[in-house]
RNA sequence: GUCCCCAUCGUCUAGUCGGCCUAGGACAUCGCCCUUUCACGGCGGUAACGGGGGUUCGAAUCCCCCUGGGGACGCCA
């Protein structure tokens, strides 16, 4: 039975790199039949924050793609003190009586691997000592006797070694007896029948160390298989501390971005089908997902200060919100205009689908539909191509005439229209801009005829008389 | 500093274990067309195999070196 896990820890938000590894590891496991587990892990007491574990929950459930089980690593502290203590008895790990280092203290340059004083500590005086209540941190005693290879076959980088001589003694227990990151994870791990750990290849060096904790435990070894790095426009890795909110999953969904848009976006950076398609559906994605398709670079997202979204991602969003059925565009465009009505809004969503690419725009794109008074806008927009003031004015007088009595509908008002400026000796485009500007309040704007129905002839009536007073 | 990983257009990538690649697609960008504006759509342009050695009849594809980038090295995860 293949089971997978995402292990977040509650020390910031959701980042998209994290959303990544949540969403391959999802994929996997739909893919593939398998149990997807969500563990947090939450051994760092001291990071740890509410905040975080909000905003974790938050971003996937937007992601709406669920998981099976759910564990919280602090429940099961206790289930890794055995742990730790099964490698101890096993002598595979010593105790080290070294005071913790200051915060102020400046940490040592190089490459640290162990403390000679304590790993030869003797059996009899690590128990005396331990017994008689001082503090210890209990490290992995890595073999150097022999030097050996430790050997991590990948599912995505295939084998990859290092020489024990490179591993350091890691820790496994605190001084103040939490377990560390390693100890707990691999804990868990096996405990937890992890078949597959899908993750950041920032962890690639800490696998060597995760084995050796394995083979310790006598426990066999899950599948590893490391993903690319996300890293921003100035290549470095992307994190919170450094990139800020602009890498949270929760700014792209105060955007606009739908969950499918975003996870189509994001499977695209590391990974690809082999037949290159690009605008995928969640099942498309699942039926394509494979490790074979993940690559081993690095791969960019575009934000900058100015715009906060990789074009790409956009570009992606806007293709899925195409393909949205209208009553759901609608529902999801609705909480971007406060205090819209869902009936307008539905009107109105087949009149922007292919205008906007982030939900968030339809508050520019479309306000006009939602407010009973235009704000001001300049009235030379009203003074059609090649015309002037006059013609302007014939036009909005003329259309202001017709609109009073024709019927509401596309057809009516585009043949109505239509007549009108033939009447009035002008192009039908020197007769629409002056009534767009007039209805819309600028020159960009839907389709006019469409637009004029949805307004309704009260609205148009009230809105061209205005105009031609401001002319 | 030590170790690990990586290297095709600005960005994401295709390139099935060397020849079909005068390197394909997408986004972005530029131009044209469509068109009542905007958008959509259509057509076209600019744009890449980091460098040097090998191996081979033949290398973007295999090997080595260099360079460059990233990551890890914590009683953080």
């Amino acid at each position: 039975m293949l089971r997978v896990r995402f292990a977040p820890s509650p020390t910031g938000y959701l980042h998209i790199g994290g959303a990544r590894t949540f969403i391959f590891n999802w994929l996997f496991a739909r893919r593939f039949g398998g149990t997807m587990v969500l563990r947090i892990d939450d051994t760092d007491v001291e990071r740890n924050t509410q905040v975080s574990l909000d905003s974790i929950f938050d971003g996937l459930r937007w992601l709406d793609l669920g998981w099976d089980e759910q564990y919280r690593q602090s429940d099961r502290v206790e289930l890794h003190h055995q742990m730790a203590g099964e490698i101890l008895a096993k002598g595979l790990a010593y105790r080290d009586f070294t005071p913790a280092l200051q915060e102020e203290e400046p940490k040592v340059e190089g490459h640290w691997l162990f403390n000679a004083g304590m790993r030869d500590l003797s059996k009899e005086e690590s128990d005396r000592r331990a017994a008689a209540g001082e503090p210890f941190v209990l490290r992995y005693r890595v073999p150097r006797e022999a030097l050996d290879e430790v050997v991590v076959e990948d599912l995505v980088y295939e084998r990859v070694t290092k020489s024990t001589a490179d591993i350091e003694d890691f820790a496994l227990l605190r001084s103040s007896g939490v377990p560390t990151y390693h100890m707990a994870s691999c804990a868990d791990d096996a405990d937890l029948n992890i078949t597959h750990i899908l993750r950041g290849q920032e962890h690639l060096a800490n696998t060597f160390k995760h084995v050796l904790i394995f083979e310790a435990l006598g426990r066999p070894l899950p599948q590893f298989g490391h993903l690319p790095l996300l890293i921003a426009p100035d290549g470095s890795k992307l994190s919170k501390r450094k990139h800020g909110p602009v890498v949270s999953v929760t700014t792209y969904r105060d955007a606009g971005f739908l969950p499918q848009g975003f996870i189509n976006f994001v499977c695209l950076r590391g990974w690809a089908p082999k037949d290159n398609r690009e605008v995928m559906s969640r099942q498309e994605l699942i039926d394509a997902f494979s490790l074979e398709g993940i690559h081993h670079s690095n791969a960019m997202v575009n934000f900058t200060e100015d715009d906060p979204f990789d074009p790409k991602g956009v570009w992606l969003n806007a293709e899925h919100l195409k393909k949205l059925p209208l009553d759901e565009l609608a529902d999801r465009l609705l909480p971007f205009v406060p205090g819209a009505e869902a009936c307008k809004m539905r009107q109105v969503a087949p009149l922007i689908q292919e205008r906007i690419k982030l939900l968030r725009e339809v508050a520019q794109a479309a306000d006009f539909f939602f407010v009973d008074e235009l704000p001001p806008y300049d009235a030379a927009g009203l003074i059609p191509q090649k015309g002037d003031a006059a013609m302007a004015r014939a036009a909005l007088t003329g259309a202001l005439k017709i609109l009073s009595e024709v019927e509401f509908t596309h057809d009516a008002l585009d043949a109505a229209l239509r007549a009108g400026a033939a009447e009035l000796k002008i192009k039908a485009g020197q007769m629409f801009q002056p009534i767009r500007v007039a209805v819309c309040g600028r020159k960009e704007a839907p389709p006019l005829f469409e637009t004029l129905e949805v307004l309704g002839r009260e609205t148009c009536v009230k809105r061209i008389a205005r105009a031609i007073e401001i002319l």
